[in-house]
DNA sequence: GTCTATAGCATGATAGAC
DNA sequence: GTCTATCATGCTATAGAC
């Protein structure tokens, strides 16, 4: 048998992830991990604290590997600057990887961190930025060295759509039919179609679409029965 | 002073959004709406379906126009098919029409709905994505018209990073510094940016990247100094 | 470090007067 | 349609035995 620390995080996460964390009381965590109620304060100091140390215990590490990544390519690179699908692969692999050598736990940790992601009222919110920052600010400052010509808002703008992609991607995966249509090689399928998609927004080129035509259009069938 | 009923979605609106669903209870909407806490029983029949009525009143409309203007612009391609962008026009423009018109009260319902999005085990979560099956369907079948030598399960994989990028926008606009940096045009420049990116990812060649070379390389610098 | 027991409070829902 | 009053239940957190 595992310790109680460690059997109380196991059970968090999968009861926070199935049934959302505000769903989830300490009474159904501290029962399905064979535990006493008070264990929680114990040892987290309270609910918001055990939630903390779920994502911590899987975050952790998956953005270190992200900075490794990210140093290893720049290294490759020297002086140039580092190719855009590298940039994306440091940012997607890790988290895939966690996804495969975790399981069915991996799986539920991402839908955790999708739903925290869109919850910033959520108390634990601020502390879940705060394991951004660094790579925020990396990955931003190497895609900005690759797209010198993007206006840098425009760069964390796009930026932010493709971790929004990803971050959706995690949260639905097992339950969109197309994300998941042929099982084996599924994840890896995915993984490549996000570097795919993000890469060519990333360069997408600017001026390229006239909204105020599509206006014109749409004020033209105006009134157009439905 | 407006009814009751209308009193009990504006405050409920304003609270999920702010506080998050779970975390706000009835005796926070009704003490907000100056209302009686029976007065969500009588009217809605619990909290459920008063949270089922706050986004029923603002999403359908918002649909109904996404449906309108696509057919507007289907018919005005005759038999060619409908251009990427008014695809993304037609799904992008009510949402932030219904932005700018309703203000503070639309930002929040947007939160609302990026939330009820993320949170699959929501109890209505199903009567929300109830209100997406048309919407899907028929998007799902103009993209595939117009991008006819994708395989499908490719287009749907891209038309779920593209809604997630909106999603994100609309749940992180107010506080990312990049989507607001210049407030006097910012939703035109987001609502423009948002549609190049994604106009880009959905036309992104396949076979493009290279992930095993980047497995290479990755392997290459296994162990480095970090 | 783990347990039992319980304090102290907030919740959603409802019954029944008006 | 709106009110008051109340029920039954659930919650987090803690005190104190072992």
């Amino acid at each position: 048998m595992t310790d109680t620390k460690t059997r109380l995080l196991d059970a968090a996460e999968a009861l926070f992830a199935d049934h959302g964390i505000a769903a989830t009381s300490l009474r159904d965590i501290t029962t399905s991990a064979k535990a006493n109620l008070a264990a929680v304060n114990y040892h987290f100091g309270g609910k918001d604290g055990l939630l903390e140390a779920v994502f911590d215990r899987r975050l952790r590490p998956v953005n270190r590997e992200r900075l490794a990544l990210l140093d290893a390519f720049e290294s490759a690179a020297g002086a140039e600057c580092v190719p855009l699908e590298q940039i994306l692969y440091a940012n997607l692999a890790p988290p895939f990887r966690t996804l495969e050598e975790w399981g069915e736990s991996g799986q539920r940790f991402m839908r955790i961190v999708a739903r925290i992601n869109a919850d910033p009222s959520s108390r634990i919110h601020e502390a879940f930025l705060r394991h951004f920052d660094v790579i925020r600010t990396r990955f931003l400052a190497a895609l900005g060295r690759t797209l010198p010509d993007l206006d840098p808002t425009e760069v964390e703008r796009r930026f932010h759509y493709s971790l929004a992609a990803m971050l959706h991607t995690f949260c639905w995966g097992a339950q969109i039919d197309c994300l998941c249509a042929h099982p084996s090689d599924h994840r890896e399928r995915v993984f490549t179609s996000l570097i795919e998609y993000a890469v060519a927004g990333l360069q997408a080129p600017r001026h390229s679409i006239d909204v105020d035509e599509m206006r014109r259009l749409e004020v033209e069938f105006e009134g157009a029965p439905v």
